[in-house]
DNA sequence: ACACTGCATAGACAAACGTCAATACAGCCT
DNA sequence: AGGCTGTATTGACGTTTGTCTATGCAGTGT
């Protein structure tokens, strides 16, 4: 719907980062858009490798149980950590592979290089 | 106002990344958490130094002048790009200090390393 | 001075988000 | 089986977000 014939300079010659990618790096980045889900993010990968109580992560808020629970589904959903029942209580635990992912799109962007991760 | 006592183990001894610094740098990763706004910050990223021209960020989108403008002022809010008014038209361009910061972030969790960046 | 172009701001509105209380589900333990 | 604890889901509500149209402002050029 805004079509600029070119005053200045010609038309970008290519979409460094194609729509479909920024859409499904935007939902990452997206995970991390909030103090809480960052906090919950660090102390996960903070701790032990074998994961992190949920009952350790949430009284570290003042915030209720169901909305740590909430958060801890965003971040599962965007990828950034994964989680198992181990009898009574869930322990959760950091998926580097998403956050390495974020930190190379971030790293070409400080090295004005082209943004291809 | 959610006190447990403690059933599976200690509560975590220290927090990785201080509430302060996780709302600031949340609002860096909100400001990324669009496909529009990324995909700017690429354009922008991977232009030439001098910075580019919002007449050419605008058209390579489906949405009204005003919504991009939107956009690239969160982005500036973010400390993320900078801009300047030379003639007629604005030039914007990539701050790597604060993708780098972030990239920081991310790195950290993906070392599996406590996150004081 | 005046009109024109490029970009920003203001205001409106639907959709998405963060939070909570209430409830449901899953495992333990008598 | 039945109660208890830890976690997830549901539904509701106020706030924030993304988008638009309409308007304002800054520079250029005639």
């Amino acid at each position: 719907m805004s079509k600029q014939e070119a005053g200045c300079c010609a038309p970008l010659p290519e979409d460094p980062l194609a729509a479909e990618q920024a859409a499904e790096l935007s939902m990452m980045f997206k995970a991390l858009g909030d103090p809480v889900r960052l906090r919950l993010l660090s102390m996960i990968a903070s701790g032990p490798e074998a994961g992190v109580c949920v009952c350790e992560l949430t009284p570290a808020f003042e915030l209720s149980q169901p909305t740590i629970s909430h958060h801890l589904k965003l971040l599962r959903q965007a990828g950034l950590v994964d989680c198992e029942r181990r009898g009574t209580w869930v322990y959760y635990w950091a998926r580097p592979e998403t956050t390495d992912r974020m930190a190379a799109v971030l790293g070409s962007v400080g090295d004005r290089r082209a943004v291809t991760a």
